[in-house]
RNA sequence: GGGUCGCUAGCUCAAUGGUAGAGCUGCGGACUUUUAAUCCGUAGGUUCGGGGUUCGAGCCCCCGGCGACCCA
């Protein structure tokens, strides 16, 4: 405001000046602690127990009933409550355990009982020792004879019983994690798919191996990559949208069963089934093929939703009941899409004939589309949203799997499954192309495609090649996408299944 | 990419073009058994940003930002 040369002479605004009244007496709070001889933020603060543990000590204690056991806890404060010289507070902590702490005028004396009355808000971290009982309703309490402030938190916690908005929730997700405890368990299913599905495949005999992210060559799938820059290298380098042309190679040198579950990214659409990262687990197996590959893959989704979910019928977040259990139903691609539009389509089916079909759906074809891509949308659009379960798609049409094996017996598609759940993408399965030859002649069209301009083509990479042609064996590869296995046991959007998706900045710089 | 809707107090939301409100939170007071404690009192605003119309804009118009949903 002020632009004259005498003012920027005086002194800066505090720039507390600006707070919100509410944060501007958190910030008073935190240095009337250190004015009465008291850390803000204490450390090694005696604590002796866990409220988990204590709660799983007394799970039956009778109402107003002392134990004499006396504890150390720390947590923080949920809710308080608190009358003139007894004082209520629930704490909890980070496993989402509870319990009440009570501070008594005749058990603190009046210091530190009006200390915990003008320093402590809803949202801190404190520690209290005492006794643990239970009170005259009977909440498991400890009743304490001193307490210290673990963290003063500056700024206030939303209201716990009015749900964030969704864009706060994502924005601000260690607000969320504090205040919704369905936050949390998301978090904790996901732990628990990670384990389950290295644990499922380490049983098996893979190997957990882990490839660049950074890649001078992008493949592995068609999407449009990130690029960067290496200053040692004095190059641009992309960062990965797959790691199978690494993982192949790995096969190759005799590693035969391999997986790798990391971040992979494309820079594409965000909407609620794509981020722009999101995690990718892959394996191999060498003398597998798709076949094989489908039954195990089915079997980590089943295995990985048991440990998360304790069932095999899985309950998402709209109160949907979906069952996951059995043996999963696989549909031909070009089979059932003739059925649903009621007259045969092959692989042979003229190109123009597709695009006049998907013209007439009000699909909208890119002009660089291939034959196959066009039969895929046509697929997309009439076949998916008859599945009742979980399902695989079988049999790709060979231009749109550059990687995949030609079909063992049907002419011109190949050996790959595409798995949908709940009509997400959630998986695909090959019979890899391992003939160095026909793997040539696939990238090289690949290579045509993108110097006509498509922007997703893969890149013709020598190395890949070279490895190939030092025999690959005949190998069975899967992708499973974990954000989309967590959105099938939860139901929920996939920026609610990553703990931080990426977001728009708030404000720009 | 197109369309619709939204953005207001710390949080969740109101407000015919006419003095910006409520609940919870906060602050002050009362209370030694509360459970989203209760009771009394009270404070809190650049209405996403910029421009325009108007005597007057949270509201209408234009541009921009962020988001949600639908369509392609």
């Amino acid at each position: 405001m002020t632009t004259d040369a005498a003012s920027s002479l005086e002194p800066l605004a505090d720039p507390d000046d600006d707070l919100p009244e509410q944060m501007r007496i958190r910030r008073d709070k935190r240095e009337q602690l250190s004015a009465r001889g008291m850390e803000p933020y204490g450390i090694g603060l005696p604590i002796t127990s866990t409220i988990s543990a204590v709660r799983q000590s007394y799970p039956d204690l009778p109402l107003d009933t002392a134990t004499g056991e006396r504890v150390g806890i720390a947590g923080r404060v949920i809710f308080s409550r608190n009358t003139g010289k007894l004082c209520f507070a629930t704490l909890r902590a980070g496993d989402g355990t509870e319990i009440q702490a009570m501070l008594s005028l005749a058990n603190v004396g009046e210091e530190q009982l009006t200390s915990w009355k003008d320093l402590v808000d809803i949202g801190d971290h404190v520690f209290v020792s005492g006794e643990v009982i239970t009170s005259r309703r009977g909440e498991l309490s400890v009743l304490a004879d001193d307490w210290r402030m673990a963290a003063k938190a500056l700024r206030p916690l939303p209201v716990a019983h009015k749900p964030l908005s969704e864009e706060t929730r994502v924005r601000q997700r260690y607000v969320d994690l504090i205040t919704r405890p369905d936050a949390q368990q998301v978090a904790r299913t996901r732990v628990a798919v990670m384990s389950s599905v290295r644990q499922s495949l380490t049983r098996r005999g893979y190997l957990e191996i882990e490839t660049p992210m950074l890649q001078t060559m992008h493949g592995g799938a068609t999407a449009r990559p990130f690029v960067t820059h290496s200053n040692a290298f004095d190059i641009d380098v992309f960062l990965r949208i797959a790691p199978e042309l690494f993982l192949k190679r790995a096969v190759v040198g005799g590693l035969e069963r391999v997986f790798e579950v990391n971040r992979n990214f494309r820079n594409e659409g965000a909407d609620r089934t794509h981020s722009p990262e999101f995690t990718m687990l892959e394996f191999y197996q060498a003398y597998a093929d798709y076949h094989d590959m489908a039954t195990i893959t089915r079997e980590l989704i089943q295995e990985a939703a048991l440990v998360a979910s304790g069932s095999l019928v899985v309950t998402h977040a709209d109160g949907s009941v979906h069952d996951l259990s059995g043996i999963w139903p696989q549909v031909d691609l070009y089979t059932s899409l003739s059925e649903a539009i009621g007259e045969e389509i092959t692989p042979n089916t003229d190109r123009s004939y597709l695009v006049t079909l998907c013209e007439a759906e009000g699909i909208d074809v890119a002009p660089t589309a291939v034959t196959g891509k066009l039969a895929e949308e046509l697929f997309e659009h009439h076949v998916i949203s008859t599945f009742t379960g979980p399902t695989f798609v079988v049999d790709y049409p060979v231009d749109t799997s550059p990687l995949v094996r030609g079909h063992r017996s049907k002419p011109g598609v190949v050996e790959k499954w595409d798995l949908y759940i709940n009509g997400a993408e959630t998986g695909t399965g090959y019979s890899e192309l391992v003939d160095p030859v026909i793997q040539r002649e696939r990238l090289m069209e690949q290579a045509a495609l993108a110097a006509r301009g498509d922007v997703e083509a893969m890149l013709l990479d020598e190395d890949f090649l070279r490895a190939l042609e030092h025999g690959m064996p005949p190998t069975g590869g899967v992708g499973v996408g974990i954000d989309r296995v967590m959105m099938a046991l939860t139901g929920l959007g996939i920026r609610e299944t990553i703990l931080f998706p990426l977001v728009k900045p708030e404000r720009e710089q």
